[in-house]
DNA sequence: GCTGGAGTTAACGGCATGTGAAGCGTGGTT
DNA sequence: AACCACGCTTCACATGCCGTTAACTCCAGC
């Protein structure tokens, strides 16, 4: 599983810093813009779980740009809210009227920023994405409701399946052996014959593509996006 | 769309009257409660869309109120939030740690409270069939009146069928396994057999119709809409 | 061409779940 | 008090999926 990605647009660098380095030390994956065009620009490519969005600022200003991420239909699942020095009611209104999630007033602490970054990300489905986004290609693993959405398709795996797929999935690129699998998926104790693996690995063969898994022979199996 | 289910908790009559009175207008439908144990009791049986609970009351604090709401299944889906004058830091980092979604401090202007629960309720809409509408297809579930509607009929079901019906109707496509039905439905301290809850699911199959029920063999089973 | 690791296929059998019926306690009715 | 209806649980048996195995084929490197 990735880390969340957080895209953050502020027109002042010291700031933008500030808060990148506190959610970076988060485990987040954090991208930075200095003004809300190129803002949305890059949460139209970045499809971040977050954005945080700077009020004043200049070429867009935040409202216009949350505006404008709200109607865009890929980043309809981002959570945005506003950080900001501006507290006046009317502001505070007109920028959940904006469809914005959250109003966070400056001056920043990190902790409590961090807190409500977290509350804000936690409801939001951690779902395994990979190989790509929103836009038909691609895999997603859904380990909540137990399916696979694939080029749009719901594909319901059985479970030694499934775990299998999770796992390979879990690290794309990364090989695993054999003994890794064994253990992850069957458990240490269980013992099992050489062929029970390349049996799974060919059902997810058959109804994935032979594209995803890669053979390294003498050493394991991994997944590619 | 019924309604959507605010539950207010709140020592001050005051306070209670006056938050009361700003959500109802706005079209909520708000119940209300004087400590954190009553508070905890009927949201279990409400079941709402969201509360908003004060910190500091008698009997049980909102902190503790929080966490047992969290603990419990069928409220997973609740939006929780503080409204309180303490406004620390590490008050508000507790509160998140607490599972809290957002933490409002007092004082309450009306129109920015309602701004934000208008805003933590937007990402909610479509979730679940708790509370859903009366389309005349699907199911709907009413906790309050302990109902369920099923195709314009009044389905009246045992107690135990209600429950895990809830339970699985409230996350739906979410897999249940077979150990947090057991814990949410029969408590943790209760032991029966393995058999008992297939029983129950096959009577609501044979009640409600096969396909809203899904067995994921080995985890456990998922309803769907 | 030999060898070892991986791919393929079908068949077997276990085990999780489905099913019907019977037992048991409870609460209401006559 | 006896009876009954209902809800919950258990038991015994049926079923069918899914994981595993085994036997064979394929392929690459030496």
């Amino acid at each position: 599983m990735g880390k969340q990605r957080i895209l953050l647009v502020d027109d002042e660098p010291d700031i933008l810093e500030f808060i990148e380095y506190n959610l970076v030390k988060e485990g987040y994956d954090v991208h930075t813009a200095g003004n809300g065009r190129v803002g949305v620009e890059m949460a139209k490519k970045l499809l971040p779980d977050l954005v945080l969005l700077d009020v004043m600022m200049p070429e867009m200003d935040g409202m216009e740009a949350c505006a404008e991420i709200r109607e865009h239909g890929p980043l309809a699942q981002t959570v945005v809210a506003f950080l900001t020095a501006r507290g006046e009611d009317y502001s505070q209104i007109a920028g959940f009227e904006a469809g914005a999630d959250d109003y966070i007033l400056k001056p920043i602490k990190p902790k409590v920023l961090v807190s409500r970054v977290q509350a804000l990300l936690r409801r939001k489905k951690n779902s395994g994405y990979v190989g790509g986004s929103y836009d038909g290609t691609g895999l997603m693993i859904d380990p909540e409701r137990y399916v696979v959405m694939h080029q749009g398709q719901e594909l319901n795996l059985p479970k030694k399946e499934f775990e299998l797929l999770s796992l390979l999935a879990s690290q794309p690129g990364k090989v695993f052996s054999r003994e890794k699998i064994l253990a992850s998926v069957w458990g240490t104790d269980v013992v099992v014959g050489d062929r029970t693996i390349d049996v799974h690995i060919r059902k997810l063969r058959e109804k994935l593509g032979d594209e995803y898994f890669k053979t390294v022979k003498g050493v394991g199996y991994k997944f590619v996006g």
